[in-house]
Order: C-alpha cells, then sequence, then structure tokens
DNA sequence: TGATAAAACAGTAATCGTTATTGATTTAAG
DNA sequence: CTTAAATCAATAACGATTACTGTTTTATCA
C-alpha cells in the first residue's frame, strides 16, 4: 500500500516546475531548503517510485548521471555538445520509425527512444563570441521554458 | 605518439569477430585466455582509446554496463525487453528526423541516436513455450550473426 | 644490435552514481 | 489512541568506470 509523504510530493512538485530535467543530485540541493535532514537515498527512491507509478519520466543520457522529467506527455529530446544541456522538442511522433525497423527484422518492435544532439543557441550564440574575440553581447534573448501540454 | 599493443589489436579483433555488442566484462574475460595477465583496466582503457579513434563504437543503453560495437558504419540497434540482448538492425537511415526536430528548435540539430524496443525471436518463442505449459520445441532456428558491411 | 624515452602495461585504489540495509519516524486505518 | 505498515535519515555497499603507481613493452636512434 502506498502511503503519502511529502518528500515524495515535494520532488514531483520540484519536478513539474521545472523543464530543464535536473539530476537526482540537483533535486536533492533543492529540496534540502524544505527539509534540511533529506536524503538523497530519498530523493534516488521517490524518482523511481514515481517512475514506476508513471508519474514522471526518467531520462538516460549515457552521459554521467540520469535525468528526469515531470511531463510524461510522449515528446523528444535534445542534447547539446557544447554545455550538455537537455531540453525538450517541439515535434510530431515518430511513430513510423517502429514500422522501418520492424520490416526486415524477425523479433517485435513495440518502442523506441530517440535523442537529439547538436548546440544549443546559447552556445552557437557564445562561439559567435569567441571568433568575434569576445565581442560584447548586445542583445540576448532569455532562455524559454515551455510546456508540452500533458493532456489534449 | 600512439604505440602498438598486442592487447588492443586483440580487443578490436575480438569485437570485429562478434555481432552481440559485448560490454568490457565479457571482453575482458575472452582476452584472459590469450593475456592471462590482463587487466579489466587495460580493456577499458583500449576501449575508450579505440572510441576515440574512430575505429569501434561505444553504446550506453542506460541500463547496465556500456556495450561495444566493432562496426562503425552507422546502424541502428534493437534491444529486447525480455533478454536484454542488444541486435543490429537492417534498416534505412533515419536522416529525414533531424529535419523533423529542426523545425522548430532555435539549436543547431547535427545527429541522433536512436533505440529500437520489443521482443526478440527468441523470447517471443520462449513467452508461447510458457504460454503452452512448456510443450516441447520442434524447430529452433539458430541466432543469425550478420554483418552490416563497412564499405558500400 | 643496445640504450633511451615514451607508451602501455598489471595491479590496485579511488571515484561516481545508485541501491540496499538499518533502526527511528510518519502515515493512515481501526 | 493504538497499531502496522510505509517511509524516513543515515550510512554502508554496490557496479561500472577511471586514476594512480611502479614495471614492462615498444619504437627510435646511436
Amino acid at each position: 500500500m502506498l502511503k503519502y509523504s511529502r518528500q515524495r510530493e515535494s520532488i514531483k512538485n520540484f519536478l513539474m516546475s521545472r523543464c530543464d530535467h535536473p539530476t537526482a543530485e540537483v533535486i536533492y540541493r533543492s529540496l534540502r531548503k524544505d527539509f534540511p535532514n533529506i536524503s538523497l537515498g530519498t530523493v534516488y527512491r521517490n524518482l523511481a517510485l514515481l517512475t514506476e507509478l508513471g508519474e514522471i519520466q526518467t531520462i538516460s543520457t549515457g552521459e554521467g548521471p540520469d535525468r528526469f522529467d515531470g511531463n510524461v506527455a510522449p515528446h523528444y529530446h535534445f542534447q547539446c555538445r557544447g554545455c550538455g544541456a537537455l531540453m525538450d522538442l517541439q515535434m510530431q511522433s515518430l511513430e513510423h520509425i517502429n514500422l522501418l525497423a520492424q520490416h526486415e527484422f524477425s523479433g517485435e518492435i513495440d518502442g523506441h527512444s530517440v535523442f537529439f544532439y547538436g548546440r544549443c543557441r546559447d552556445c552557437i550564440s557564445r562561439e559567435k563570441l569567441d571568433t568575434n574575440q569576445m565581442r560584447k553581447v548586445i542583445d540576448r534573448t532569455d532562455k524559454k521554458c515551455y510546456k508540452i501540454r500533458n493532456d489534449s
């Protein structure tokens, strides 16, 4: 039987308030403001539990620690080769690639995971700066944190 | 300066002889037949070096240890949810998905990684067996180990 | 060849991210 | 309010990988 816990609720709320897919460590450091005695193990345990319940998503990037996503609506991710930032992509579903993969395959394909790589806008700006001998930044647009809707 | 090493050559040869994307541990255990004193650190160091040189590929599955692939020609992988086996897929390139991802994105997308999931043929057979109260296997086709050509 | 320097080695300790264990605390149901 | 189970904090243990150390191998050049 699942019992309520303030720590778990707080972890979920924190994740839903962010779009940068924080690590367990980042969540831990933030939650210590509200729960000075919370332990990293509690964070990991609840992240695993919430993932099992389907309330959040665990994202394994294959480089460094896992990232966590409060948005369980299907969507794809981009990771910047420059700064490592992980961000959501607004794009259609790629269901059709399952059929392409199935075509010459003897097993049963029922899903896929896709990551896109490249440079984020900020790193592109920074590179231009570097090649221009650190010319001053004139206008620096802020990073947008858009939400992909869960319902619809 | 890069110097020849028998251990490194052997690791590369071993990887090129297989299509099951072994882990460092598996490579290590196999190489101990030829090099009784080889250390796991040597295997890891050379796998990292060979990857850097572009002679092999490191595959991070996000579940358990990394896998290594002697085939650096671009191709996609399938992982079985039943037995965890990682296998090559024969399918066309998915270059076009980069454009789909780029469409509403402000950075620059230059690559992707795709994994497919499901059940391999062997696990599907095993499941049928289970539901049929372990009826005897009549004909069991062997696992094929095909090679995707590096040249073309 | 033999001497030399750099690279690679085996062996081992350390690191990182994560999971498991323990005895105390919190939750929810009677 | 009692009780049992779930959760907790603290900490130890774990698996995969990397770093360190002193020795051996490789390639260069005398």
